[in-house]
DNA sequence: TAACATTGTGGGTAGTTGTGGGTAAAAACT
DNA sequence: AGTTTTTACCCACAACTACCCACAATGTTA
């Protein structure tokens, strides 16, 4: 199958095994380029969730994050905040990445686990977290997401 | 025959497999331009139905959702709805493709199924589901259709 | 009208994928 | 240095998926 690189779209459900071990999707493996020598950066969500960034990606957010003052404060913030959580991780030849018992805990993983396609990242997910956390967006903000979709043709 | 690239017109009956397939109508796969390598992205219609773009078209999305940031949480919202149902799949040698359990029955699709091109992307309906919502929106607000009219030459 | 090509549908099979657990190397801690 | 804990690599296997072949129905051409 013909995939965009470095693009992730889709959602999958998997499951955490006792070594804290994850699997990620085949098709997620596929579409990372080479030049990612089959690594990811996890790393904690804005969302209760886990980020997982192919190696490419989260160097150019690094590039972007080296282009703020130290000066202000909210800067420091926000870079300390973004990088504290971040680890580079390889996945295994069964194609399994391994997470921290501090995001495992933040994300509030126990077992079954959603992984979802965010375009240029992955995000996983306690399935309990996740319906939470939709049912708490659905009432917000109706007119900044209307403005959206007017923007994007689907 | 001679088909704009591409673009989708007119409604077929097909029908769901057991194993979750469905065929694409021979018009639309001779529509479909040679850089799609013979692939659609499968997602979820905004009405009870499943949406079927050309990879290409998906792809113009993808590219939209990326210029989001994710600082903002109606942005990570929307791009998390959007893509989250959104799969690739390349039909096979016999012109099918495959969609998930979640999609089929989202769309509450049982066995008999309408394809109808929408343009730049196709939608499968349950034909039930598809007279229910003629029904509801045969009552359109006409001043929307006036709206319309002055953007559309008929 | 007969021969042929195309299209829609069904199902078998081999390869891929997700998951569990064993073992050895590496790291951390006495 | 010796012991324990952690990490990474390997093998195993069940479930699933994609690929292939088959065939009937329809459409096309000579």
């Amino acid at each position: 199958m013909t995939l965009t690189k470095d693009t992730f779209i889709g959602e999958y459900s998997y499951s955490l095994d006792s070594k804290g071990r994850i699997n990620i999707p085949a098709k997620f493996r596929q579409s990372l380029s080479e030049d990612n020598d089959n690594t990811f950066v996890i790393s904690r969500g804005m969302d209760p969730c886990i980020y997982v960034y192919p190696l490419l990606q989260w160097q150019l957010i690094e590039q972007n994050l080296k282009k703020l003052s130290s000066l202000q404060s909210v800067n420091r913030t926000f870079i300390r905040n973004t990088v504290r959580y971040a680890t580079p991780s390889t996945y295994d030849k069964q194609g399994r990445i391994s997470l921290s018992p501090y995001l495992i805990n933040y994300a509030g993983l126990v077992r079954d686990v959603q992984i979802i396609g965010m375009v240029n990242k992955m995000e996983i997910w306690d399935p309990a977290q996740l319906v939470e956390t939709d049912k708490r967006n659905i009432s917000i903000d109706p007119r900044a997401y209307d403005d959206l979709a007017d923007k994007i043709t689907l």
